[in-house]
DNA sequence: AGCAGGGTATACAGATTAGTATAATAAGGG
DNA sequence: CCCTTATTATACTAATCTGTATACCCTGCT
């Protein structure tokens, strides 16, 4: 794509992230991004489309990093499991974190009509979906309810990593996610 | 206090959890209560005021139920610590939940130096150091990363609640809350 | 040389925001 | 009946927001 685009778009994320959506006016990222408003609404034709594709970049960016860390780490499909913590911790400690995309768009936006919580609301899903399918193909009786545990340890630690930096709370999660995922695990 | 006051807060309250907190304007507050903005300025000397003091009551009232609550049904600091989660379900899923205040607040205002940011976070971390009591009491050793997992469960569940209402996420927190608390009691 | 397209600069409209100033109204107590 | 206190009604300021309109500039292509 265009560069001036994806500066937009990566200008946009950063802003979101750290200032939050709705305290980010778009006057401010075209400032930032060293561009006008004329270009931004060029290319989106308006901040929630905006909203909506830097969500969507997020959370792809997200997948992808997360699933070729696993794919290239690991083989057995209990292995996968049992490393998805340790990368997710890599992820959510590194220093430009600044909190799960969707986490917050859906407390900025908490009415279930708008386009944005329900993107958001999708991506949770998704992720859970993604979880679920590693604990099936590790022969997991009950492979939907711990995808849902994890997912809430990844959601709680991600809230709290973002709540106050260097909490430590992944390190714990990752604690957690192990007695949860040998207990699904023996118990077959 | 006042009942006008009173009513200030519970409508903003209400306004904050299902709109969300910079999506609500002064002049909608003061309409669905039934006043007028001079009152509001009379009683709180900013929007910003009356954010945290929302914040502050909200906060104060899942605590004080929650402890009320545990006091009333248990006895045996090890049994508080199990019952925990079976109240925080009966608060969550009540059909007027619409999230935990601090937990959303804090993601709307993502700047640390922001007051609101600042008692979402202590909010936190008081809710966390009260899990943390409880585990003390029933001799669990790593009463502290107990106390952190717990919470990150309570607030991924409470995420996911408010995301999509009817999950059912809070049963699987239950759930995994169960296995971690046991396996902390065993270890003594 | 000259044209076209992408970008800039800037000013603007229209809506909405937080917060204030002023005057009118209602009610209760001496 | 009058004074006080609380509340309302309404208009306003000043800032900020999204989105648009207009004119200009620069660069590459032919």
């Amino acid at each position: 794509m265009t560069p001036l685009r994806e500066k937009i778009l990566i200008t946009a994320s950063h802003l979101f992230q750290t200032q939050g959506i709705n305290s980010t006016g778009v006057d401010t990222i075209v400032a930032v991004a060293g561009t006008t408003k004329m270009t931004l609404y060029k290319y989106f034709t308006s901040k929630e489309k905006l909203i909506l594709e830097v969500l969507d970049k997020g959370h792809q960016d997200f997948q992808t990093w997360l699933s070729n860390k696993l794919n290239s780490n690991t083989k057995k499909p209990s292995e996968k499991l049992q490393k998805l913590f340790e990368f997710i911790e890599e992820w959510v400690t590194s220093p430009d974190f600044h909190g799960m995309g969707f986490i917050k768009a859906s407390a900025e936006f908490p009415s279930e009509e708008s386009p944005v919580h329900q993107l958001s609301s999708e991506q949770s899903r998704q992720f859970r979906q993604y979880i679920n399918s590693l604990a099936l193909e590790a022969n997991i009786q009950d492979a939907e309810g711990l995808a849902l545990q994890l997912s809430l340890l990844f959601e709680g630690a991600a809230q709290a990593e973002q709540m106050k930096r260097g909490s430590g709370a992944m390190k714990y999660a990752k604690k957690a996610a192990k007695i949860l995922i040998d207990g699904a695990l023996a118990q077959g």
